[in-house]
DNA sequence: CGAACGATTAGCT
DNA sequence: GCTAATCGTTCGA
């Protein structure tokens, strides 16, 4: 099992893979954030995926080496976190899209404007804004300062479920979350183990 | 160059 | 549950 800072190496493998595994593991940025509860897979051969019709300027940061990230811009308004997966080339990621806010929840309350723990990081954009996610940081590396992705040290019940706001692909039960939190941005449909 | 469309969220019914 | 907000990216003409 992998413990303690997350290395490049560690984001090589299948993005499903990847995304059920970094359930329960440790998420800061500038020393704010939490417990990941939730994330989504992306793959090339994934038509929901932005990487789908190949490089373009706004997904090349997923074309590129693992354990970086990938930032983009959501309905115009939100900033939404990736982690770039596979080997370099590939194109595969997964959705950060929701945490258990642990450290700097002073900090989260004031950059979302609200008071409600629950509310916070319980979304993806909720989470970019919460943690201060900015195109600045795409294509920054995962295991460089202000980033800090610590493996979970302790098994953990995860579901998995289809994924959310797509359209395409919706065979792919590519969303996984940890069982029963109060954090998720939504409950996980036809929840059923995933580790 | 124009137009359609989001890996979403908040607020109102 | 439904919809407006809001704008960069992408694709077709």
């Amino acid at each position: 099992m992998v413990t303690g800072q997350l290395q490049p190496k560690d984001f090589i493998g299948e993005s499903h893979d990847v995304a059920r595994d970094l359930i329960g593991a440790m998420l800061l940025v500038g020393g704010v954030g939490g417990r990941i509860v939730e994330t989504e897979a992306y793959d090339r051969a994934d038509p929901a995926s932005h990487s789908f019709s190949g490089p373009t300027t706004r997904n090349e940061v997923m074309f590129g080496p693992p354990g970086h990230a990938y930032v983009y811009r959501s309905y115009g308004i939100h900033w939404c976190l990736n982690f770039v997966c596979r080997e370099k080339g590939h194109g595969a990621g997964v959705l950060i899209r929701a945490i258990e806010p642990l450290q700097g929840i002073d900090a989260m309350r004031a950059r979302r404007g609200m008071d409600d723990v629950r509310l916070l990081c319980s979304g993806p954009g909720r989470v970019g804004q919460a943690l201060a996610i900015t195109h600045a940081l795409n294509g920054l590396r995962l295991d460089h300062a202000p980033f800090r992705v610590l493996a979970r040290d302790h098994d953990c019940d995860v579901v998995a479920g289809p994924r959310i706001g797509i359209t395409k692909a919706m065979d792919l039960h590519w969303r996984f979350g940890l069982a029963g939190s109060p954090f998720l941005s939504r409950p996980i449909a036809a929840a059923r183990p995933a580790a």
